[in-house]
Order: structure tokens, then C-alpha cells, then sequence
DNA sequence: GTCTATAAGAGGATAGAC
DNA sequence: GTCTATCCTCTTATAGAC
């Protein structure tokens, strides 16, 4: 048991270090020797065998550990209100956090989608898409929602803000650095002009704030 | 000269095997020899030395000839608009197309943000951002602009926006396919409601639409 | 400029002693 | 499970005949 214990652990160590590796450098341009090396088994390559049956296993154990798939989905069920205003801001309210907090998971996808042509994130899509334009269709008859807007371009708007803002995020940490022309650490404000601004752009009256 | 221009085609050959080869695989996933079998030196690897010195210095070429940099700097120049809405209409107007016929140069924009940490991206950024806020820093004290919400919130939901569009465009065209849950051809009733959307949520008018 | 050959090394993966 | 040594393939890049 103290075997199996320390088996997992190591198992999970090999993971965090390819995580940050895959993430940093791209799946091709990490080699079983760095993974190796840098979790810890010097230059004894064949440990990493033990653990993984070969490179493309570990990048597939990755993905499936750090996916936030069944919180979103979880999440998901639990978005409600009674006025369309209510309801954004319930939904940014309660996914935000879940994207946020998985920003390392969001990257793992952008490798995935380069490096193994997207099927995962296919996957990933085909199993959330649905759900959440079920949950948009019903949302698009509520009296307080515009109605000359055709219910896709509600739907990929309100992903497309979502998607840019998590990648200007990226963004703004890895390329841009300190040189941002813009401050960066606006926190809860960011958010809550964002929802502001498709709350009322998106529905018959201001939103009051 | 003939020979000449006969140097220059091919060299421009290579880049277009490349750029398809680089954006379909990655950078790391893609040899000297698949580029150079491509572009029809055969087995002869060595080809490829006499038009660049090395890898990378393909990627990079690669980058410089596909930039929209200089496009989008005069565009940003021509921008403009007395009122709010008029000018969100323009921007989009002018920008739109330079952005959508330059999806292939995101896509390499985004291996680089893989595979050379961003230096590139931060560069372009870094000659872009700059501009871009000093407009928007303009328009922010038109009259009808909502004057409850920062101005980096204002320029960080447009940018958010923009990128989030394309980008769920990139994933639309190769994570989805043909399973996409809503419709994707909309044509230009997608940028219609955006805008619509932007305008009306970041004014403190109606857009009238 | 083209093509063959090859250098020099890194890649993923494995065998087998301990 | 660990560690050394190694296989074999593929990599970037170069040398040198034509």
C-alpha cells in the first residue's frame, strides 16, 4: 500500500513536470530525456516507462487529469434565472472561476489542437457544445432578450468573449510580460464590465449599472 | 535576371510548403526533409541551404512575408468616426478583413507563441498595442461612450472579442468539422451582431438596429 | 543550383543486470 | 522500481562531385 502510495505520487510528479514542460516548449520539442531528468530520475529514462507505456500516453494522462469536463458540465446544470440579465451574470458567475482556475488546462488544448490536430478538443467540444446551446435556446425567448439577433450570433459571442478574454490572459502573461500598455490587474473589474457590457448589448434594456 | 526570378519563385515555393506544413503540424513536427520532398528537391535536403540558412531562419522569412503588420498599421491610421457607434462600425469595417485574411498568420503567430516563447508575438504586439490604445483612448471621451467603466476594460473587450471570433473560427474549421452544433455560415451577419452587440453594450444609446 | 553521401547527434523506446 | 547500455530511426546540417 505504501509502494502503491508512492507509485501514484511519483506518477503524479511525472505529470506536473510534463505539464510544465508540454506547456512551456510544445509536445514535440519535450523529449523523454528532459521529462526524466527533470522529475527526477536523472538520466535513467527507462523509469519513465514504469509509469507510461510512452510519450503520447503521458500527454493523453495529462489531458485527462487537469479537464475540467465534469465541473463545467456540473456547472452547467446549474446556471438559472428568471431575466436574461440575471441569467449572464449567473452564467460568468459560475463558469468563470472553472475557465480561470484551468487556464494550464486551456493551453494543453492549444498543444493538442497543433500537435494531434484537434481531436481531443473535438471531444472536449462535442460533449459541452450541445449543453450549452441547449441552455442558450432557452434563454433567446426570454422577454428581456433582443430579438433581431439570430440565436448563433448570441451563442458564439458570448463564447468568443469568453475564449479572448482567457487568451489575451495568456497572452498578456507570456508575450507581453511587463510591457503591457494597459494595466493588467484590474481583477473583479474586468469581469464585471465584461458581463456589463454584453448584458446590455445583448438585451432590450440598460442593464443599471 | 530570368535565373533570378526563377531563385526568388522557388524560394517563395518553399515558404508556402512551409507555411502549410508548419501550420498543419507545428514547427518542432516538421523536418528539412518533408519541406524540402515538398517542394520538389526530391531526397535532396541540401537544396533547401542554398535559399536559407537554417530552420528557423524558413519560420522566420515565414513570419516577415505573411505579416499583415504594415496593413494594419495604415488601417489603424484611417479609423475613425464622429460618434461612438459610427466609429466601432468602422473599426470593424476596416479591421475585419485584414484580421480574416490573415487567419494563416494567427496560426503562425500561435506555433511561435509554442515553440519560440512569444518573442515574435511580444514584437508585433509591441508595435501594435500602442497605437491601438492611444485610439481608443480618444474615443473614450466621445459623448455617447458609457463613462462607467474603464478604459482598459473598453479596449480589452474589443480585443477580446476580435481574437475570441477568429479564434473559435480556427477551432469551427479544424477541431469541429461538420459537427458544429449551431450553423457557422452566417457570413456577414456575424460581424453584423457583434458589432451590434459591442456598440450598444459599450454606449449609452441604443444602436438603433 | 542539384544531388549523393555522410557527419554528428538527438529522438523514442527497450533489454537486462541489479 | 532503478540504472546502464544500447538499438534504430530520424534530425539538422555540411562536404564535395557534377
Amino acid at each position: 500500500m505504501a509502494k502503491h502510495k508512492r507509485g501514484e505520487a511519483r506518477r503524479e510528479h511525472i505529470l506536473a513536470v510534463a505539464d510544465r514542460l508540454f506547456r512551456r516548449q510544445g509536445y514535440t520539442a519535450t523529449s523523454m530525456r528532459q521529462i526524466a531528468a527533470e522529475a527526477g530520475f536523472g538520466a535513467a529514462v527507462s523509469g519513465l516507462y514504469n509509469h507510461f507505456s510512452n510519450k503520447a500516453a503521458i500527454f493523453e494522462a495529462l489531458l485527462i487529469s487537469r479537464s475540467p469536463y465534469q465541473d463545467l458540465f456540473d456547472a452547467l446544470e446549474q446556471v438559472e434565472g428568471e431575466t436574461f440579465d440575471v441569467f449572464l451574470r449567473n452564467w460568468f458567475d459560475t463558469l468563470w472561476p472553472i475557465f480561470e482556475t484551468h487556464l494550464d488546462f486551456l493551453q494543453l488544448l492549444f498543444i493538442e489542437l497543433q500537435e494531434f490536430e484537434g481531436k481531443t478538443l473535438g471531444r472536449f467540444l462535442g460533449g459541452f457544445l450541445p449543453q450549452y446551446v441547449a441552455l442558450f435556446s432557452g434563454i433567446s425567448r426570454m422577454p428581456d432578450v433582443r430579438q433581431d439577433l439570430p440565436l448563433p450570433v448570441l451563442i458564439r459571442t458570448v463564447a468568443s468573449v469568453m475564449i479572448g478574454y482567457l487568451f489575451t490572459e495568456i497572452i498578456a502573461r507570456r508575450a507581453l510580460a511587463e510591457n503591457a500598455p494597459i494595466p493588467m490587474s484590474l481583477g473583479d473589474e474586468w469581469i464585471a464590465g465584461l458581463v456589463s457590457i454584453l448584458t446590455r448589448g445583448m438585451s432590450d434594456l440598460p442593464d443599471g449599472e
